[in-house]
DNA sequence: GCGTGTCTGTCACCCGTTTGTCACCCGCCC
DNA sequence: GGGCGGGTGACAAACGGGTGACAGACACGC
């Protein structure tokens, strides 16, 4: 599952991805409200984490904006004690708070009731016709074949083409997705990455037939 | 849509960046000329709107150094009856102007325009008569034919003409939109590239049908 | 701590496509 | 005839995707 993460301190929000990732989650990083938006409309992530200060926006802010647009499950952050922010925060729409600080264990937890309670479970096998992903087995099957086992990287990879299936994904995004930052020049990186996962699901990769290269960038044929 | 927005007036800058995402819109914002160069680079946004009194380098200096790099649509902020500016303004590439002050309602209904006239209102295949450019796979189709692959240039060229079916397009202003920058003498670089595109689309590229020379430039023929 | 294998980032290179540029053609008009 | 502007063919440079090689980073078992 796709998780914006929001919060301008950087060591919190670091913390957060590392431990949303180490679970199989992609994650998208903002620092302030502005990005937190940004990011939610050209990422549509499937869960936002937004810290309640943040410089630009606020989080009250964000999330209204937010749920002006989308009933995309909210997690707000928050510090002990500021029960006002919280009925706030609920009552534009946020649907889950955390209070600081808080244990990756319990952050995990959360999430996973969230994602669940949105009927979103995290660990089913992501699929689009022929092609399923297994994000706890790090493994994707193609057809009738053997499960292939992919790295952190193909993975992702695989995960952002599976969720475009049938449609080019533009290579800025992808490099956004898989990678996290990394402006523009990058290209190198994202061609590697094909080569390599085309190596290991193509029956020929020469001549590829699953993960094709569009006008616009790459798209996962699917039947 | 991604828009940056450039203005040092703090209060008119959240103002316009508030009723561009009421709208839908991502927004980057930049409070002198730097800054916005800056983030033109590193955002890549779809449309520029820039004011022309600014720190650092004025809207003249910025627009010139994008339309250097780009064809993205600019649209100036000008303070009413400065018309010498606007003139200027115009004539270094930009595509429209508004005189503040101005009503959200308007700069929406502009901003609104300009995408629409940039042909990038949404990646949904543009069609006009028999033609109908699909953005995604870089293919037009022109009656029952196959789809014909395009490159870049030509995808634009025709995206263009498309915008403004069954209507000359001047020169100028299709040397602008296609290749961003080359103010004046590049004529060879058009002929050349309606030479190629009619290749690719017409029956008989000695008597084109589709793509006709006009008397004040191209146009698109579309019944 | 240490070796081992995997993963990832980076470089150099190939090759087909795309693009910019030049020379030249033709028809038209003064 | 000569200038002008559009059309055409040819060619070289630039670009961009694909590929193999390699070294450092990293995870893991001992």
């Amino acid at each position: 599952m796709k998780v914006l993460v929001a919060d301008d301190d950087a060591d919190l929000r670091e913390l957060i991805a590392f431990t949303l990732m180490q679970a199989g989650h992609l994650v998208v990083k903002a620092g302030d409200g502005p990005a937190a938006l940004r990011h939610f409309g050209a990422e549509g992530p499937d869960l936002v984490l937004l810290d309640i200060n943040m410089p630009g926006l606020s989080g009250f802010q964000v999330c209204e904006t937010i749920r002006a647009r989308s009933r995309v499950p909210v997690m707000m952050l928050t510090v002990r004690g500021e029960e006002e922010d919280l009925v706030r925060a609920l009552g534009l729409g946020a649907d889950d708070y955390l209070t600081k600080p808080f244990s990756p264990r319990t952050l995990l937890a959360r999430v996973k009731a969230l994602l669940r309670r949105a009927g979103m479970e995290s660990t089913a096998p992501l699929a689009a016709g022929r092609i399923s992903l297994d994000l706890e087995e790090h493994t994707v099957r193609i057809g009738a074949a053997e499960p292939v086992r992919l790295t952190k990287l193909e993975l992702r990879l695989l995960q952002m083409l599976l969720a475009n299936a049938g449609h080019a994904v533009n290579p800025e995004r992808l490099l956004i997705q898989v990678w996290g930052h990394r402006s523009g020049g990058d290209r190198q990186l994202l061609k590697q990455l094909v080569h390599r996962l085309r190596q290991k699901i193509e029956a020929d990769p020469a001549a590829p037939a699953v993960l094709r290269t569009a006008a616009a960038g790459y798209k996962l044929v699917v039947d």
